[in-house]
RNA sequence: GCCCGGGUAGCUCAGGGGUAGAGCAGUGGAUUGAAAAUCCUCGUGUCGGUGGUUCGAGACCGCCCCCGGGCA
């Protein structure tokens, strides 16, 4: 009986969060209209919690493909709940990748992922890529630098340095081309200076021609109704609660270290706190849910100035 | 009923005679290896209501209403 309640609060996340009915006909339509059943790979961004997951499993289930992962944090083993990835049911389904395959504590990136997708662009499914984080979009369509790793020592030293001292260490024209008060921007040119002895603007000059040519794909946007989204982003939350996400927290808890890249998990922080006795609950949640929010919006904005060439979707037709 | 506080932006609050300001939330934007990251932009609201004092009132005075706490 307590399996079979399990079940069903399973089934109302990730991929069946809303249950896919008949109104997916629609979704079916406009992606036939645009040559979906082509056989190209089909790329499917969208917000978070927009129900992009359940609409690559659908597609793969009912014309075939594999769904394969373009979010940063669902590469990540250890917080499958929290970071809504397909459930095993879903698996069951239809082929799945890049979810879950790398440790908590490894470090990643989008070069990274881009090695990690390539074979699947070539194999003998159709690549059904989704997911939010519109930077992986951007390095497979548009081109991404063939910058070397970054040595992990070079980033310790970097992480030590102040602004300034970073700034000073990075070429004019690389200077000019970068937000100077973005830390984070900054440093990672340092780090490229630093490392390779070239600038951060000479790499990116040379960026080879990107892997996929998007003319030759199926890319489709998510733009749900952000009140919609909303909702939708709280309901969520409270699913992701249900089913385990506390348990996910207290598995996690003697392994934490919040510079893990894997704790950058909307969410997870909060809930690690909330076992501490820092947080209730409630602050845990409401601390999430607005997170969530915040990113959603950075992604609207990301899709709205990126995406332009993509075939805009809007959720709310079949969710 | 009386005595203290307090009622100012969606929320928490600062300002105590010269015409309102922060944090959070929210908005718009940037973003070629940390991207669920990181960074930038945007602050008019019956200053609880109403009468008064004043050249001028969120600010001072009267009355009223509401919320805490205390005393009965």
């Amino acid at each position: 009986m307590r399996l079979v309640v399990l079940a069903r609060k399973v089934s109302q996340t990730g991929a069946g969060f809303n249950g896919m009915g008949r109104q997916l006909r629609r979704v079916d339509e406009t992606l036939a209209t645009i040559g979906a059943a082509s056989g190209q790979p089909i790329l499917i961004a969208g917000p978070t919690a927009s129900g992009k997951s359940a609409l690559a499993l659908h597609l793969a289930e009912t014309q075939g493909g594999i769904v394969i992962n373009a979010d940063a944090l669902q590469v990540f083993d250890r917080w499958p709940i929290l970071t809504a990835q397909p459930t095993a049911a879903d698996r069951g389904r239809a082929p799945h990748a890049l979810y879950g395959h790398v440790a908590y504590d490894a470090p990643y990136s989008v070069g990274q992922w881009l090695r990690d997708v390539l074979p699947y662009l070539t194999g003998p499914q159709r690549p059904i890529i989704v997911g939010g984080s519109g930077l992986y979009f951007s390095a497979l369509t548009d081109g991404l630098a063939l910058i070397p790793p970054v040595p992990p020592e070079i980033r310790v030293q970097a992480d030590a340095m102040v602004l300034a001292e970073l700034l000073a260490g990075i070429d004019p024209r690389t200077r000019q081309r970068i937000d100077t008060l973005n830390r984070a921007r900054v440093q990672r040119a340092w780090e490229v200076q630093a490392s390779t002895g070239r600038g951060l603007s000479d790499w990116q000059a040379d960026t080879p021609a990107p892997l996929l040519d998007l003319t030759q794909a199926k890319a489709v946007v998510l733009r749900p109704d952000v009140d919609w989204l909303n909702h939708r982003i709280a309901a969520r939350f409270a699913a992701m609660l249900d089913n385990g996400a506390l348990f996910e927290a207290k598995a996690m808890r003697r392994d934490w270290n919040p510079a893990h890249l894997s704790a950058k998990a909307i969410g997870a922080a909060g809930l690690i706190a909330h076992l501490d006795g820092d947080l209730s609950l409630d602050q845990a949640r409401d601390t999430a849910i607005i997170a969530s929010r915040q990113y959603a919006k950075r992604q609207r904005t990301w899709f709205r100035a990126r995406m332009q060439d993509w075939t805009v979707l809007d959720p709310a037709d079949w969710s």
